[in-house]
RNA sequence: CGGGCUGUAGCUCAGCUUGGCUAGAGCGCUGCGUUCGGGACGCAGAGGUCGAAGGUUCAAAUCCUUUCAGCCCGACCA
């Protein structure tokens, strides 16, 4: 490639950020859009951070009481009629099995055969299906409450796609939770919102903004639904993880009822709450850079790459040295495991090689050559740093801290992060700056503008309207921060506190 | 699901308007050589039923119809 080319990928970020993404995501090798229309495959490399994020939440699932189970694909359709929103809500993207056979065509191919009686919905979530599995299993106030988390994949029937962002078939979680009182089940609600937040802010190094959702936004059937709200760096806002308080709606329509300690026929009180592969897109929107993927330590599938320089006069030597480096790497441990080191021994161009670990977001990279051997050192360079500031380190050095840079790292990555979401967060107060403020200067090709805007708001027709023109949503009602009287700046009506507003995935 | 655009080699695309030699380029890939610590260079190769199905024609990548998929913009959504 020629010389003068500055970034790795092409185009950047500035010059066109939706394309930008799925280069990444290709330079990355994480995943690929499939022959099968909406879905994706997800790579080694991208699933290997998936199943680091799934390790890391299941133990945090397992330390608030939950245990997992799995529950089935297939959906049938009466149990989708009971709850009247939720339909609504899901109707109109659920794909539906009807038929149970295949058979010849005549012609060389197949038809379906065997109609089914009742269709099968393909889960789009599980509320229906658990729920009438918990109207069987709860019968007193002893079996509450029930706490479960399925990992499974859903199926909803999305028109316009993106690579983990929006794709008709996604892996995720889906806690189900019964209780015997509102205030415990809106604790639990709480609890998971929690938990997503600490799990987002910890691990995906990404800060987020805890939330309600408006009506409008609110999950189908639920009472209340909270959420944490990213800032991705074209200042779009991601919706990264859902807790809803569904009240006693689904119980209600499920029969999820049982006797309290007066020996009353009550229904139980539910809750549900989510993550999804959606995280992959959120983790390459936040940390990323013109080079490629950026990783936190915590879900990087790897920690450290030995990049070895192969010389014939050298070669077995070099090797041998790497062996031993990973070796005592191995045995220093990173957020409670060994650290996780590979050596690459592809006889590629050394440049070549070490590129393409930046592409893929390893945070620590080291070359050895026969110069570092004979200085028993290593040639380090850190992924939250330019690819040239590398830095020769003396090998026992570079094992002894190699643990402490990697926490340093994942700090980094959260500080960088969270200084972008507040850079671009503001207060707005007047109609104009509003309307400025999500206007972009190039309405022909908008330039990355907008951000986070924290804003008295009223919600009425005059302000959907402005809100569906200038394609900005009402992201979240913040539970953190006090409650700060003002008037709505578009409708001058007195409010309560401020709301966050954004253009949004 | 509406409106627009696009499907030609693994990737990015030219060729199509005005039908006609054996369908091209760059990158990537394979082999050999020179190289090698910031993304190498030279030479020689492999690789395409032109998204798919029908049609028009002596002749279709090129024209027509249908269909599938992708991208962008709306409506919808984790």
């Amino acid at each position: 490639m020629a010389k003068g080319i500055k970034s790795a990928i092409s185009p950047t970020r500035a010059e066109d950020y939706p394309e930008w993404y799925q280069q990444v995501i290709r330079a990355a090798d994480l995943a690929e859009v499939s022959p099968v229309r909406g879905c994706m495959v997800i790579k080694p490399w991208g699933y290997a951070i998936w199943e680091n994020m799934q390790q890391a939440l299941d133990r945090m699932f397992k330390q608030t009481g939950h245990e997992n189970a799995y529950f089935p694909l297939f959906i049938p359709m009466r149990y989708l009629e009971k709850e009247a929103q939720h339909v609504e809500g899901f109707a109109k993207e659920c794909a539906v099995v009807t038929h149970h056979r295949l058979e010849p065509d005549g012609q060389g191919g197949l038809r379906p055969a065997g109609p089914l009686e009742e269709p099968l919905v393909v889960r789009p979530t599980s509320e229906t299906i658990i729920g009438e599995m918990y109207a069987k299993w709860i019968q007193s106030w002893r079996d509450l409450p029930v706490l479960i988390n399925q990992w499974a994949n859903v199926v909803r029937w999305e028109m316009r796609t993106r690579l983990f962002l929006r794709t008709a078939e996604f892996l995720w979680q889906e806690g189900h939770t019964a209780h015997a009182t509102e205030a415990e089940a809106m604790e639990e609600t709480m609890q998971m919102l929690d938990v997503y937040a600490h799990f987002a802010e910890n691990y995906l190094a990404m800060p987020v903004i805890k939330g309600e959702k408006t009506a409008d936004e609110r999950f189908p059937g639920a009472v209340a639904t909270y959420s944490i709200e990213g800032l991705m760096q074209d200042c779009k806002a991601l919706q990264s993880g859902t807790s809803h308080f569904l009240g006693q709606n689904f119980a209600r329509a499920q029969q999820i009822k049982f006797q309290n300690e007066e020996g009353k026929e009550v229904y139980a009180w539910t809750t549900s709450w989510g993550v999804s592969t959606r995280l992959i897109g959120g983790l390459v929107m936040t940390h990323s850079d013109d080079d490629g993927l950026v990783l936190p330590p915590r879900l990087a599938p790897q920690h450290i790459v030995l990049s070895p320089v192969l010389r014939d006069d050298s070669r077995a030597a070099v090797l041998q040295y790497c062996d031993r480096v990973a070796e005592e790497l191995r045995a220093q441990n990173y957020d409670g495991q060994p650290i996780r080191v590979s050596i690459d021994r592809r006889d590629l161009r050394g440049g070549e090689k070490v590129w393409q670990h930046i592409k893929k977001g390893v945070p620590l990279r080291a070359e050895i050559g026969p110069r570092d051997m004979d200085s028993d050192s290593c040639f380090v360079g850190r992924r939250d740093q330019s690819p040239r500031e590398k830095q020769a380190i003396p090998r026992s050095q570079f094992v002894a801290t190699a643990a402490a840079t990697l926490t340093e790292i994942q700090n980094n990555l959260f500080q960088r992060a969270r200084r972008f979401r507040d850079d671009h967060s503001v207060h707005i107060d007047t109609l104009d700056d509003f309307q400025s403020y999500f206007t972009p200067q190039n309405s022909e090709k908008p330039e990355i503008h907008g951000g986070l805007a924290w804003c008295h708001w009223a919600e009425n027709p005059q302000t959907a309207a402005l809100l569906q023109k200038l394609k900005v949503t009402i992201r979240c009602v913040p539970l953190d921060g006090e409650a700060e009287p003002g008037r709505c700046v578009v409708s001058g009506e007195p409010t309560e506190r401020r709301f966050v507003l954004a253009k949004a995935y």
